[in-house]
DNA sequence: AAACAATTTCAACGGTTGTTGAAATTGGGC
DNA sequence: GCCCAATTTCAACAACCGTTGAAATTGTTT
């Protein structure tokens, strides 16, 4: 192998990781159990990645760039088709999301975990504010932009607090956390991204034209 | 003192694990820094509530039954203030969240962490299914049939999913991850419940009343 | 096939973890 | 002031953690 193509161990401690990481944190899994996983000794993570806090970010990285890439193109597809008014909300929202389920169809399970390690992350008040604004801020302050533009009464304020709510919406889901379907005595399914975002995209734009809209000042 | 009321350690380790749990999660925590931060020494923890898990869970245990009463006491009085039709939907969501920023203005800033707790615990997918059902799936289900007699077109389906991305929005607020902060640029905190809540009630109620309003079938 | 670099395993280290049994301390009832 | 029980500390255990240096293996180039 040449060096830098020898992707069967290497890649197979990262699937593992992000599995685990997802499931139970950063300090709930063991380089042990990883490399255990993986089917590897356990030093080879550390030479493969340096210290185990590396190796989370290599997972958290690996990803990334593709997701926003997925993203942005979706957002700029809508816009270039969109008119001069540029896109509605529920059209923004969607170049939000969709990029999200089509991951899932791309025959990769890894996707699935990693958008759950994502809303491990995201919701976590430790590793939050650490790992989620150098990689996303960027894109979401453009995804804001275009809300902005299609909610043009809307306040700072407004548009900072729908998107959490937007977030923490999204968040829920991705982390597959199965209540969804006790609650509705199986009615609904933590798997099924498609009804879940069926679901939040009108939820979701329904809920930025409400608080965006003018009121009395 | 006699035995039943010496609060004084006993109460401190709760509240300095409740702090740490919710910043760093169950396996983020030694039972040493809890000692530590509490002023004890390590076996006390042991002493008053034995295994590990069973400190969390009395973590978990302690305030939720005044939470329910509380949410409880809110959807019944609202209720019965409405007439024979019953609250609308804005009425429902407000009585099931104002209980929770009522609950940080008791003066008790335990309340802060105990609720990052229950986000932390809502949003894994291992302790998720594990601890939040037994003890809020009843209430939650009272609220879900408030909102279906207030919203008499929806489905199930409807109902479920958008609780869901109602539980998903408040579960990153409490969490407090202080993100909104820096996308905002300061113009909007995460401590700021009020404001918070301000916007996710009209947010959710718009986002109930789209998706549960009658379509083409 | 020899030489070399990249990969992988082996073995071990010092430090930390949750847990426990026994000792020490505290505080109220007689 | 003595007894008893509840509380708290002390000391220590075996198990496990992340990390590292050296040895073994593998794969590629010459």
């Amino acid at each position: 192998m040449s060096r830098k193509d020898s992707p069967s161990k290497r890649e197979k401690i990262l699937d593992v990781a992000e599995e685990l990481f997802a499931l139970h944190g950063y300090d709930g899994v063991t380089l042990r159990q990883i490399a255990s996983g993986a089917g590897v000794d356990v030093a080879l993570a550390s030479y493969h990645f340096g210290k185990k806090l590396d190796l989370f970010q290599a997972v958290f990285d690996r990803r990334a760039a593709l997701l926003n890439d997925a993203r942005r193109d979706a957002l700029h597809r809508c816009q270039a088709k969109a008119g001069k008014r540029g896109p509605s909300v529920e059209q923004i929202i969607e170049a939000f999301l969709r990029p999200l389920e089509l991951a899932q169809e791309t025959g990769d399970p890894g996707w699935r975990n990693y958008l759950a390690l994502i809303a491990y992350i995201n919701n976590s008040p430790y590793w939050g504010p650490r790992m989620m604004s150098k990689l996303f801020d960027a894109l979401v302050q453009e995804f804001i932009e275009a809300l902005r533009r299609a909610l043009p009464e809307a306040t700072d304020e407004d548009l900072y607090w729908c998107y959490n709510n937007l977030s923490g919406a999204l968040t829920l889901t991705l982390a597959q956390t199965g209540r969804i379907d006790k609650l509705s005595g199986g009615r609904c399914t933590s798997d099924d991204f498609e009804a879940a975002y069926d679901h939040m995209i009108p939820f979701v734009a329904a809920g930025f034209r409400k608080v965006c809209k003018k009121r009395a000042r």
